[in-house]
Parts: structure tokens; sequence; C-alpha cells
DNA sequence: CGTACCTTTGACGGCTGTCAAAGGAAGTGG
DNA sequence: CCACTTCCTTTGACAGCCGTCAAAGGTACG
């Protein structure tokens, strides 16, 4: 098993076992791999859809640019993650990708996407499942949005983000790397800063949960998670009819 | 053509031509059809993924329920319109699916989307951007419900809504079907029965426009348009780059 | 003709945004 | 190594959009 090595093969191999084919096939679109520095720019509202990246350090972001200044942040990518999915079958982006801290990402034409549809099924099948897992962040984070106080949904983000690390890579939950400014956290849930600020300052003061410049120290770890009432489901590898039967097919 | 008597085909057929193979496997999914009536549940929350439902006529929507009591929609789907996309990839259902008038559907087992990815790249594809326009309206919706208004939000609503009605049929901009009410409505957009009447009523006031039970009246276009600052590239059907590779690619 | 659903209206309160300003932390250049 | 700039955090006062609660008037359907 190469699942450690590889970025993108841990994301894309937790849905499906990939054979040995498929594996050699996504080795292959991490050759070309750069180190960026932090706010590099992967790509920018209203360029030509051409590249996808792999994230194999560090983190990224996509965005948009509201007419008032404001901007809002729409995914926040995590090593392994594929950035740009979201506008892969689209003429021309919508949103700004950037680099979130520095680190290496690779890159590849989204010509290699049909590549895939024509070559695997198995790998189509669980590339669809990564980009349901992306709508899913998403559709959470609507309803975040729209039902819930300020308070929920930033802790709700925090505990999300610390699952999607858990995935990664053991992850102390008392403890771990956060690099959103309060700035960025409220671009992210549709907060401004002050609130932000004055929210945190709240769930410090109660004893929850510290974020620290870097980093989010949690406090009490139940009330954390009963206060949020997480149901992670979302966040789930799991796709067992599907699977299933591309295995039956295939024997 | 067959595309002006099959759902699907008029559908999956906008982002790419398909070939008659393609059409026909697409047709065949439409044989086992039913009529439904009003409020009938095509899935419920929790159960397994299994089913996958083609709109032939009338509206549905998938919603969720929230801990309180109240409900959020999240899809609202037309005719031509592939109901369980969202949750394909998953084993078990989180929203649950209605009708939101009577209407016909093709049922047809969610292992279909494997065969379909095996068989067709053009299919599965097309399949790609089908999700992707679900996923953008969805994105878009979240980007009103943090940072506009509940006027905003409900005028971007009606024009979106009309624009994909506009697609399946020429429709008059002045008056048109709409058979949410208001309550609908607001679990759509995330607002109270309460505010969205009074935001309709201000919108009738300053002569915008009139919900009427089943319809809307547009009475000023020109001001929906401006007021909303609607840009409707996240409906576009295109998708240059991909397509073209793939036509290349076959020949 | 009655019942259930949908729409409408009013009063009140709170969460969150806006405006404004200052204090820290970090990185840069001389 | 220090001065300077830039970015990030923190705090206070105030206002407004929208939710909550409550009740009544319309409309459709059996």
């Amino acid at each position: 098993m190469t699942q450690e090595v590889s970025a993108i093969l841990s994301n894309l191999g937790r849905y499906l076992s990939l054979s040995d084919q498929d594996q050699s096939f996504l080795l292959g679109l991490e050759k070309n791999c750069h180190s960026m520095v932090n706010k590099s720019v992967l790509w920018q509202a209203a360029d030509k859809v051409e590249k996808l990246y792999i994230i194999q350090s560090g983190w990224a972001y996509t965005y948009r640019d509201k007419l008032d200044g404001q901007r809002h942040i729409i995914d926040v990518l995590l090593p392994g993650d594929i950035v740009g999915l979201r506008d892969l079958t689209f003429a021309k982006h919508k949103t700004t990708a950037r680099m979130l801290t520095r680190g290496t990402v690779s890159v590849f034409s989204h010509k290699r996407i049909v590549d895939i549809i024509d070559g695997s099924s198995a790998l189509t099948l669980s590339l669809l499942a990564a980009i349901a897992r992306q709508e899913a962040m998403l559709t959470e984070r609507m309803l975040m949005a729209i039902h819930r106080s300020a308070r929920s949904r930033i802790m709700h983000f925090i505990v999300e983000t610390h699952i999607r690390l858990n995935k990664l890579h053991t992850t102390d939950f008392h403890q771990f790397y956060l690099p959103l400014t309060q700035a960025m956290l409220g671009e992210v849930l549709g907060l401004t800063i002050v609130h932000v600020n004055r929210t945190l300052a709240c769930l410090e003061r109660d004893g929850i949960l510290i974020k620290h410049r870097h980093h989010i120290e949690i406090l009490d770890e139940r009330r954390l998670i009963t206060e949020t009432d997480f149901d992670g489901d979302y966040l789930s590898d799991e796709m067992d009819g599907l699977a299933e039967y591309l295995r039956q097919m295939k024997a």
C-alpha cells in the first residue's frame, strides 16, 4: 500500500479499493509538483478552466469576491483534496483559488478527468464520491448559516475541520493546527470579524475552546460536541451499494 | 432528435451531443414510470440509497427536518431533473424527497449509474455536469443566504426558477407557474413565513412582482434583474474544454 | 358547510452588522 | 538590531433586519 505517501491515493482510496493500474494512474497525476508560497494564486475568477490541483501539503481555499468588496470563502481544502472539481464542468471559473499556507501542489490538466472517466469505472466512482463529500460539506454549511447562531457555526466548523484533519493523520483533539485568521473564519461562515471575535471570546470565557493565532485548543470536548449537536454522517466514506455492485460486475 | 419527448434526454443532452446508443440507454431508464399524487414520498431520511427518479412532469423537492421541528428544503426539482444524485454515493439518505405537485416520475436503480460510468464516457461527463449545476445552485443559495437580504433572496430565487423553467419550454416571463406556498419559499430560503409574507407585500407595493397562489406575476422585469444583480453563469450549459477533448479522443 | 391550509398584520426583542479606534504581533528594510 | 509598516485582534456604542408570539381573515377541498 502506498496510501501513506500519496496524497491523492489516500483521498480517493477511501471509498473503494483501487486496482494497481488505478493507483499508478493517480500517482502519475502527482508528478508535476510545485512548491507554493502562502497566498499564491492557483487560478482567478473568469479564467478558463484548464487545470486541477492536488494538494500535497499545506492548505488552500477558493473564494468569490462580492460587489461590496467583501469576499466569501467557499471551499477550505486540505492535503489530498483536489482543487478545481467544483468548476470542472464549467467553461470559466467563478471563484479564485489561493494557497492559505505555503505548501506543495501537483498540477494536471482537467482533461485527465476525461481519461479517468474513459479508463476506470472505479476511479470515476471514487471521484463522484469525492465531489459528493465536498457538496455535502457545503450543504451542511448552508444549513448552519441559515438556522444556527454564530456560536454554533463556529463550533461546527471547528469540529468538522478537526474530523477532516483526523482522516489525514491522527490529530490530537485538544490542540490542532488551524491557520485561518478570525477574518477568514468570518469569510467562511458569513460573519463579520467583529462578531467572530466576540463569539470566540465568549467560547473562551465559557471554557469550551481557545483560538490561538495558528491553532485551536479544545478545553471541553464534550460540550463542544453536544452543544453543536454534530452529526458527521455527511463526512462518511461509506458507499455500500454502488461499490459492491461494481465489484460484482468486474468479477 | 427525441429531445422534445424525453425528459432526461433534454436534460443530459444539454451539455454534450449524445450518440444514438447513449440516447437509447437513457430512454431505457424512463420505462418504469409512475404517476404520483402531491406530497407522495420518494424516499425518507435514513432509508438506504437504492433508487433514483427522473421527473417526467410535476415538481419535487428534498428536505431535511431540523431538531426544533422546522424543515429546510434543499433541492427544488423540475421535469428532467434526476432526484437522488445528491445522496448517490452515500449509504443512507440524509434527506427526504417528496412530490411538490402531482406528476409522473420514472424510477430506476442507482446501480444503473454504475452502468453509465462503465458504459459511456459521454453520459458520465453529462452526469457530472448535471451534478455540478445542482451544486452551483446550492452554492449560490448559500451565498445569498449569507450576504443578502430577504428581499434579494426571494427575487433571486424567482429569477433562477424562471430561467430553469425557461430551459424546459419557453415560459412567459411576466406570468409563470410557481406552486410553492409562502411557507415553502421560507423553507427554501431560510426565512419565516411571516417575513416572507412581509417581503412579498413590499415587493408588490414597489410594483416589482406579485406572488399569487400558484403563479408569479412579474410587474417590472428590469428592476427585478438589476436589483438582484443576477448573474446566471452558474446555470450555463457550456462545458467547452472537456466536451471537445472527449470528441477528439473518440475520433 | 365545515375544516384544514394558507395568507396577512401588529408588537416586541435579540442577534449580528456597521462604524470607530486602539493595542499586539510579525515581518521588512535599513 | 531597531524602526516601521502591515496585518491581526480586541472593545464599545448603536442600529436594523428578521425571528417569535399571537390572532384573524381568505381560500380550497371534502
